[in-house]
DNA sequence: GCAGATGTTCTGCTGTGCAGACGTTCTGTC
DNA sequence: GACAGAACGTCTGCACAGCAGAACATCTGC
């Protein structure tokens, strides 16, 4: 794996770590939650509406990432297998709660368990301890990126970098 | 950001916190290299063909998680921008290496500048040793799940999942 | 020499992000 | 109360990427 003799190798990059640990979770993931519609997003759909009670769709694409059209046939797949509702929020009647049905509490307890499998298997290089360390650093990684709309910062480097080279 | 009142909640979830980060790096990514054919990939196309001299461009794809299909208009674009050459090898005419031209070099060059920018951007949350704390263990993961098909020994956790639950 | 394997490319199929349009509903202003 | 503008959800079309399968050239083993 490890490649010799360069001072920086494919290995050393961060994105490509970012990307190689990524993918192998997402694949493990999807292979852990089976038939679950939408598959390792209709989990996330799923958990979210239990534990963070989001208040439209909207918020719920922002959350985690997913677009809202996307959303749309996602929530529409769930709901087709009575896991979630879609409810019209009293306060205003364009936006729908998504609330978890009684059947997806119990399926997203045992999803759940499969989950923390996959997640074991994706960081079963590191010791209990080093995995606490990582998950809390990325943790703080994302609470803080979270936060912050990176495009303009990013491309503010753009020009500090092009201002610097040029 | 943080959800209260729940034991476990979204920011808790590892999947959800590897995907806000990833996702945010696509994003820094992306915009700091510009109109680079290819976008981020088109950067690791290129760094791997300059740092690892892959042999094929099938080992370039299994290296980068890129599907092979998209390999090829990958680098059709990044040829059409005279980044990289595909050279027949000489040993298997066959198979393509993909090398870098001066051109590809000098960019190469360029870009590692701009995309240490964005790496720290998605890092800013973090302190200098916790960052070299977090791509250390982020490494070892990446080395790790990479010697490892995910897909088999996830089926298996199922498999465990299934029978200690029925 | 020949059957099977491998590397690359091409063609569909699917899933996902993105932009835009539309209908419904809310909000602020007159 | 009426109206303009904004927000929410849905739908359509486009682009990109992974995946499966086929086709072609080439290599390897018998």
């Amino acid at each position: 794996m490890a490649i010799i003799g360069r001072v920086t190798a494919l290995s050393d990059d961060f994105g490509w770590t970012l990307g190689v640990v990524f993918r192998a979770f997402v694949k493990a993931t999807n292979a852990a939650v089976g038939d679950l519609p939408g598959g390792h997003r209709g989990y996330q759909v799923l958990s979210a509406s239990v534990r963070d009670r989001p208040e439209s769709q909207s918020a719920l694409c922002r959350q985690l990432g997913v677009d809202r059209t996307v959303m749309t046939y996602l929530l529409d797949d769930l709901e087709a297998a009575s896991l979630v509702v879609r409810k019209p929020a009293p306060t205003d009647r364009r936006t729908r709660l998504v609330v978890a049905t009684d059947t997806g509490r119990d399926r997203l307890r045992e999803l759940d368990l499969r989950l923390a499998h996959a997640e074991a298997h994706v960081l079963s290089g590191l010791s209990e301890e080093d995995r606490a360390a990582f998950k809390g650093l990325l943790r703080r990684v994302a609470g803080h990126v979270n936060e912050l709309d990176p495009v303009p910062s990013a491309c503010q480097a753009v020009q500090d970098i092009a201002a610097s080279t040029s």
